[in-house]
DNA sequence: TATTAATATACCATTGACAGTATATACTAA
DNA sequence: TTAGTATATACTGTCAATGGTATATTAATA
């Protein structure tokens, strides 16, 4: 994988975020879309490109997908975002109220199972 | 400045590798030219690009226009380039190269002084 | 002053990324 | 089997990036 390549897919903010995001956990689309106030077909594309590069992967829970990042985690993306949510620009603080609505999104979902697919739940632990 | 920007400037494999360059010291167009084998107009053009930025400046030494990195340099580039040379990519091992083959043309413009900048000069210690 | 070297810009054609609408697929539940 | 939810894909138009050719600009030199 070549260096141009991965800054050419983190220079869309929007595939920037949902990787932050999903480096932190699994999350369906539609989560997703919610965090990002993103249309789904938009989604859906930004997803499928990602996916297509290697750097994430998806399965299958009832009409629910959900997407993780691929590991091992690419070093260039790793390096990229932990150096992101330490700076300071408009889209940095970005990635910090991101992580934070999640956080928000995996409580207020893990309290209706209905709403929260499995692996997410595994992954924060609240079966 | 955005870290998208950022991203989408660096996503250029010779923009990348101008800046790399550039890092290690200050060069004029022709030389720049030469080490990453590319058209008079194309870096010209690239050149504007970066400079349009603020992540290099320039200035004039008789003919030639001499390039370097804009100080404080751009954290987020300096932090992408220092990874990038201690990775493994084709890309990677290219911005090493490109610093031997720098090497090797300052050594060669130094010995001959109508071939070389005052600047290159005087940051290398030549005088 | 005419010429040459180094560099920049204008112009044009081609390609590629992106957004939106409509539609298709996969699964669940009644 | 039908309806509904979640997700993906096809199609289309638009705009931005890229590369090339020609030309302009600036400075040095004969």
């Amino acid at each position: 994988m070549e260096a141009s390549e991965i800054f050419k897919c983190i220079a869309d903010t929007q595939r920037l975020r949902i990787l932050n995001l999903l480096e932190a956990g699994p999350l369906c689309v539609c989560h997703l879309q919610e965090l990002l106030d993103v249309s789904q077909v938009k989604m859906s594309k930004q997803l499928s490109i990602i996916k297509q590069m290697g750097l994430v992967e998806s399965h299958r829970e009832g009409t629910w997908m959900i997407y993780s990042i691929q590991e091992p985690i690419n070093g260039l993306i790793q390096n990229s975002l932990h150096y992101l949510r330490e700076a300071d620009c408009s889209e940095c603080n970005q990635l910090q109220r991101d992580l934070l609505n999640r956080g928000k999104l995996i409580l207020r979902i893990t309290d209706t199972a209905e709403e929260c697919p499995d692996t997410v739940c595994q992954q924060i632990g609240c079966y």
